[in-house]
DNA sequence: GCAATTTGACCAGT
DNA sequence: ACTGGTCAAATTGC
């Protein structure tokens, strides 16, 4: 119903309050004293914020500049809150309002070769919602949202559908970004547990009360995987894929573009993962720290649409899932100081 | 009893 | 009119 509406307006209202305080940070931190790199931080994060806002309000027009600086600051929730409009139906604004495929910023495919079935879950909450038959395919589509929507209005979706010719391969979309402060462990560890095959499973689990099981299992899945995994993403319309606001997964791509790309993409893409990069203990303890964008910014993977076909293929999905709980972590703004060793986090008082 | 899933209905875009 | 996305009541599971 309204709460939708609400929900809008409660991100865009954080955001802006976000921009109003961060601004105020940020002149605090004029001093001479105060070092460039956090006044660059705040910078980015003041303007990620207002981008965020902007972006909201024009949804649908899709506007949303994105500078393919290093800052790359986009439009988070600006596609969360598209649409997806929640409970209310009958109201006017929102509801059942079919957006159109414009709206998802990314697809990915998901195999797994392997023993265990299922896809690779992202590391977050997601409940179902629906699902449909789609025309021309075998399988049906499983329609997910955050589990944190009501609680946090976290405006995350995805739709997972098995590929009609290869029935181990699902097909991921993901619309929004998740602006919830859900750390999955899963994500940390690279966990996949795989909700959207729970059905053709019959694999219902719960997820904290057996998380932790599925942790262990995940651990197992993804060992076992580990090379099998391919995590594809698909070419959209370059107009629509402006916004890249997905986290997960598709950071792959992000980091591609990333300025820092070359080197970790190298160790990536040697298999070598870096762990230091991606510690869980050093995601989490960002997580929180460096928030106010950390659904932000992913963007700019789409540019490299060129290769991407190749290079999905090479990178495999223990990148990406490796890397997904990062993602959310705002490697978007922060991307420069994530592997800035001077920088760090003694900056990241101010984010608080 | 609560939370998640299922599933038919509803709605809007094409 | 058809199709895809979402809602929400009913169902299921813990």
């Amino acid at each position: 119903m309204e709460r939708t509406m609400d929900w809008e307006q409660k991100t865009l209202l954080n955001e802006l309050t976000q921009g109003k305080q961060l601004t105020n940070l940020l002149r605090q931190h004029l001093h001479p004293s105060s070092s460039p790199e956090t006044r660059q931080v705040l910078l980015e994060k003041i303007l990620c914020s207002y981008e965020k806002a902007l972006s909201m309000l024009n949804w649908g027009g899709f506007v949303v500049e994105t500078k393919p600086t290093g800052s790359t600051l986009e439009s988070p929730a600006s596609i969360a809150n598209s649409s997806l409009g929640s409970g209310g139906s009958d109201k006017k604004d929102v509801s059942k309002k079919r957006k159109t495929s414009s709206g998802w910023t990314e697809e990915l495919r998901v195999c797994s070769g392997t023993s265990l079935e299922g896809p690779l879950d992202d590391g977050y909450c997601w409940r179902k919602y629906g699902q449909k038959d789609i025309l021309g395919s075998n399988f049906p589509r499983g329609y997910y949202r955050c589990t944190h929507r009501h609680s946090q209005g976290c405006l995350a979706t995805k739709q997972v559908q098995r590929s009609d010719e290869d029935h181990t391969i699902f097909e991921v979309k993901y619309r929004g970004r998740h602006t919830c402060n859900q750390v999955s462990h899963f994500a940390v560890t690279s966990a996949p547990v795989t909700r959207e095959m729970s059905k053709e499973q019959g694999n219902h689990s719960r997820k904290r009360q057996q998380l932790e099981e599925k942790q262990k299992q995940s651990q197992e899945m993804f060992m076992s995987l580990g090379a099998g995994l391919k995590v594809k993403t698909e070419e959209l319309d370059p107009r629509e894929d402006i916004f890249p606001s997905f986290p997960f997964p598709v950071e792959s791509e992000e980091v591609e573009n990333s300025m820092f790309a070359n080197s970790l993409m190298e160790n990536e893409i040697m298999g070598n993962l870096s762990p230091t990069f991606m510690s869980p203990a050093t995601s989490e303890s960002n997580y929180f720290s460096v928030s106010p964008c950390h659904m932000g910014s992913f963007g700019f993977a789409q540019n490299m649409q060129t290769s991407e076909s190749d290079l999905t293929e090479i990178i495999s999905a223990p990148t990406s899932v490796t890397n997904s709980p990062i993602g959310d972590l705002d490697i978007s703004s922060l991307d420069k100081l994530e592997f800035d060793p001077s920088f760090p986090f003694d900056n990241a008082e101010f984010f608080s």
